[in-house]
DNA sequence: TCAATGTGCAACCAAAAAGTTGCACAAAGC
DNA sequence: GCTTTGTGCAACTTTTTGGTTGCACATTGA
């Protein structure tokens, strides 16, 4: 399996706590400005914007220009990625699992 | 929501593409010494077993002690916590697009 | 026009992460 | 017994990351 960029950046994304945190708030409240997002987390407007690049990178939000000011969303899409790594992992898994069991079957029978 | 150190830990170990490799690997191939690991790897054995260690911290993988050797192996369960998180994301922003829809019904009608 | 406000970029800092080498120790096998 | 092999721990290096401050620039509104 090629080691998928997409990937990387989408796990890398949903790494930090802050950003994991991000994407809550902006689930919940919709569009909303850096610095607005500054007012509500602890942290400078300058460390959100360096998170919501990652988020961007990540294609995990979206940005609209409104005026002078930036509205970033999320676009939720992209972390099927996730959900469907996590899927073939168990899938993989399962397959082991059964691949033993009958392995496990014939032997006995044997 | 409290920051949950298992959520962290979780996708802290999901974010380095080695480890998501070793998590295919022992999904793929059941259980693996570290220096088994390390003859498949790119990187030392020290390096796999801090990969592993991080990988144990997550419970994403469990260890049986084999005579002199351990064997790792994987435990996929904890990878439910990752796609319960997203399928929360996933639900607050369908229940804000809900919400949205229905209000601008209702000011369309006024 | 000009003061506020929002933004981006660059430099910097401290801490964490990924990986290495080196060493000590335990268990197998000859 | 002794050599081989597998392991853990500690120290170290380099790179990345999360966060900061400072500054320049654009847009808004009185």
């Amino acid at each position: 399996m090629p080691p998928s960029p997409s990937t990387q950046s989408l796990f890398l994304a949903l790494a930090d706590h802050t950003r994991r945190q991000l994407i809550e708030t902006l689930a919940n409240e919709g569009e909303k400005s850096a610095t607005e997002l500054a007012a509500i987390f602890p942290i400078t407007r300058q460390g959100i914007s360096k998170h919501l690049r990652i988020l961007l990178d990540a294609n995990l939000v979206q940005v609209r220009q409104q005026g002078r000011d930036k509205l970033y969303h999320l676009q939720p899409e992209q972390l099927r990625e996730a959900t469907a790594w996590i899927n073939n992992i168990q899938s993989q898994w399962d397959r082991r699992l059964q691949t033993l069991s009958t392995y496990l079957d014939k032997t006995n029978k044997e």
